[in-house]
DNA sequence: CAACAGTTTAGAATTATTATAATGTAGATT
DNA sequence: AATCTACATTATAATAATTCTAAACTGTTG
């Protein structure tokens, strides 16, 4: 279990202050075993959950932001109709699963390296991402 | 160049009635040589500057979405912050260039098969797609 | 501890999308 | 050809997600 200094440690590092919110959004984004998949939604929810505290929906959307800007957190596209995001922020693939939203993280090893044959002028690649989109078996696929 | 009766057949093929706006939105998205992609934005825009009619916002919503559900569109996910839809309803990978915010489709030899070695108890994989983030060689990269 | 810059906050504003309900129309029925 | 009816279109209102605003607040510096 991460120590609360180690995060105000972690956010001086990065030039962002310190304050009560933030750590509390550290808390509850990174105190846990594994990394994980959100909405803005499920953060409001768990923080008001988990602790007592509230807090402003805009400074959650401002946290997140400053956070995915310095590199805690990624942004994930999957559905154009709800923003994603992944306390992994190594390069990485997903699976999607259609029947209950849920985002499962892809191992090393579940993916061969995708190699590109294209090379667009000028122009770098900044990130290679696989999205495999599963549903339930036996229902009708759309 | 496609023919209007053509749309109408082929709208009566899947059970969409032949409408005069439907028609007209037809003809904007198929009526040209290479498939592309669109925001709902482009396309109504796209209407009333080519075309001198106008639709109402609600109908290019519906229509966009009935083409979707009838597989003469597909939805792209790429950007959380806005909808992307292709006429080229094929399963094909894109790349995404982050300084001008246009997708291009990969050709089938630009990447090759991907191979899932993961499989999910009781989901069924009903697609795998790649997306390929590319920007600008010089600038300082995201 | 005073001062300042950065931060939070509630609420308003904006944007994208969907719902509503009245009106219009394609295609079938007479 | 006139009528009918289910489905489609429309303008507008409603909703939802996100961002903006401006005032109050707080961490940091000296
Ligand atoms: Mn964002
Ligand atoms: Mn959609
Ligand atoms: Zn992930
Ligand atoms: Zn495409």
């Amino acid at each position: 279990m991460t120590k609360n200094c180690n995060f105000i440690e972690k956010l001086r590092e990065v030039g962002l202050r310190p304050t009560k919110q933030r750590i509390k959004i550290c808390e509850v984004l990174y105190n846990r075993e594994k990394t994980f998949h959100f909405t803005i939604n499920d953060l409001v929810k768990m923080i008001s959950e988990k602790m007592n505290e509230k807090i402003s929906l805009a400074t959650v959307y401002n946290t997140v932001h400053a956070f995915e800007k310095k590199g805690y957190l990624k942004e994930i596209s999957i559905d154009s109709h709800k923003s994603y995001f992944d306390t992994n922020t190594s390069a990485h693939h997903h699976f999607f699963d259609e029947d209950t939203h849920e985002l499962i993280d892809c191992d090393e090893s579940d993916i061969d390296k995708i190699n590109i044959r294209k090379n667009i002028t000028g122009k770098k690649i900044n990130s290679v991402e696989v999205l495999v989109r599963v549903a339930s078996d036996n229902q009708t696929q759309k």
